[in-house]
DNA sequence: ATGAAAGCGCTAACAT
DNA sequence: ATGTTAGCGCTTTCAT
């Protein structure tokens, strides 16, 4: 393996033709003869020629690069620490693999927020992943840029990525109804929150379609959240059977006050869950939750990026899949979740 | 704010001075006189000039980034799930922000590992922080690369984050023995795996230190393993009061295994872990643990490459400290962790 | 110590 | 359809 990087210069050269039609090949224009078109293109696999990204940004102006932006908590190792993120780059990454492509990753803290948007969407170039972005400062950055997409749902405009929330917080509600529970409560996330949201209403859909009383609880997305309004709900429902968990981070939090008030998951109190993020196989008992495909949503999202502008109000859907592990009831005949009732790899 | 983005031709007009020197100051190099050097800055100040990252780079024919490089199984969604990564990335983020450095993100699987270290080491221009690569990997990156920076203690030559393993784990121990456990088991990491070389030190020091029996298993790093090896030791030794488990992931495991077992923790059984992440504060009860300061370490392993070329066999150390939770017994006297135990932040 | 000038590898007008 | 040429913004000799 030679020490050589060959430039454009040297396939035209190889080529038999000029600087301009080996452009033109490489970055697929028209107006090549096809002859030409194989010569070069035969070239460039012998010299295994890849056109220098530096050079090529700046004499076009655009860079190729595709930012990812999360509205980090600065008292919280938010980015960090939540398990989503990881996920959403970890979808990412191989999509941007050998496309030459630069991930660049923004956390901006909430009191800047407005700013960083604006910078973000001025420097833009293949567009933005908004990882966790809140509707407003979603809209506000597709006002400023096109080339965005959600990886939730939000104002209709900005294109986004759908999973399945209602239909998942309907099926969770189905599933623990199915097992038996009669007095199930819900715990939802933020009021703003469009996820939250739409989790709220799949909720409030089965619970009319089954004839359940209403009991729920709003908290923030994270741990402690779900162990106060699970402990709020429990003093003021005693008789409650089953909790579903807007997501499982929450749930993690429910178990704990669940069987900090004395009770046993699953044997008096149920769980689910939303995400299946390695929480969910880490609780005790381990947690049966709604499946969020991330990975695959973000790659979707980058995809679409790379493709050119993705068209406004796109929404692409993604279903949402019950993970049975431990935290709900079994039902007689049913096999027990393979030991030790998580993912063989976590 | 204008449109407008100066060159380095108009910070030399505005400063009159020639484009050249503009740019020895802009790198300060030397041979400026003291005047000029301060009139450039001036100019530099007052026009918010900013350098084009890509003419740069293709003038000089280097590229400001930093890698980051971890071995990601390709069966587990690894880089995706692990609490770890998220975490080395967390304390990146920040101290590149406004450096004008690029962030290259690269999991490798472990079959072309070696070529891709190759790869990763040819072109590197900033260095690599190895966030998760085996001995003879890292080696292999520092005989071909001088920068680079392994966030954990590996090939001696290799300069490396040193976190207090081997205090921790005898920390670890001694808390357990404070508490009253008397059979004591650890559940270690591979063999091969630096840190869990490590924590086995600490562990067999403090079992020394105070008489007791050596019950241990090693297992992979992950729920999985902790669950396993908990039970063997369970089966074995039906006695044990106490496991140190290496880390939070095997330490959910090994939660679960105890409850499976019939057993309750921390009554019956205390835990701790190592690490501290997210998963820490999401087991049931709550882990105690001792606490990483991950990205402190992924942030100083920056600096360090930003800084220049760290000198071989350089270790920077950090102190591991125990965080108390509900996993382990409370003596009397000593005040409840904070309710709900854990986190609020999370 | 400072400036002039030649590229870095590529794209995009403009010619032909 | 293809080639010629002029930069993109910067670093870096080489003169001065």
């Amino acid at each position: 393996m030679s020490k050589f990087k060959p430039t454009i210069e040297d396939v035209g050269r190889a080529a038999g033709v000029s600087r301009a039609t080996a452009s033109r090949v490489i970055n697929n224009a028209p107006g090549v003869a096809a002859p030409l078109r194989a010569r070069v293109e035969a070239a460039i696999a012998s010299l295994g020629y890849r056109p220098d990204e530096h050079a090529r940004a700046l004499a076009s102006g655009r860079t190729r690069a595709v930012d990812v932006v999360a509205i980090s908590c600065p008292d919280a190792g938010w980015l960090g620490n939540h398990p989503y993120f990881g996920r959403v780059l970890a979808g990412m990454v191989p999509v941007l693999d050998g496309v030459n492509t630069q991930l660049r990753l923004h956390a901006i803290g909430r009191g800047q927020a407005a700013d960083a948007i604006d910078e973000i969407a001025a420097n833009a170039t293949l567009g933005a992943v908004l990882a966790d972005v809140p509707p407003d400062l979603a809209a506000r950055f597709h006002r400023r840029c096109r080339r965005v997409v959600s990886m939730v749902p939000t104002s209709s405009v900005v294109p986004g990525m759908a999973a399945d929330n209602i239909g998942g917080a309907y099926a969770a509600i189905e599933e623990l109804h199915r097992l038996g529970c009669r007095r199930i409560a819900a715990v939802h996330g933020p009021i703003l929150n469009p996820c939250a949201t739409e989790r709220r209403t799949g909720h409030r859909r089965a619970i009319e379609r089954f004839g359940l009383a209403e009991l729920s609880a709003d908290e923030d997305f994270n741990r402690h959240g779900g162990y106060r309004a699970t402990q709020r709900l429990l003093e003021r429902h005693p008789d409650i059977d089953g909790i579903f968990v807007a997501c499982d981070l929450m749930a993690a939090g429910a178990i704990q006050a669940i069987t900090a008030s004395g009770r046993r998951v699953p044997d008096d109190v149920s769980v689910i869950g939303f995400d299946d993020s390695i929480v969910a196989s880490c609780t005790n008992p381990p947690l049966t939750t709604m499946g969020l495909p991330v990975e695959e949503m973000a790659a979707a999202a980058t995809r679409l990026l790379l493709d050119g502008v993705p068209p406004s109000g796109l929404r692409m859907r993604f279903p949402v899949k019950l993970v049975r592990r431990d935290s709900t009831r079994r039902v007689a005949g049913t096999a027990p979740a393979e030991p030790p009732n998580g993912l063989m790899n976590c």
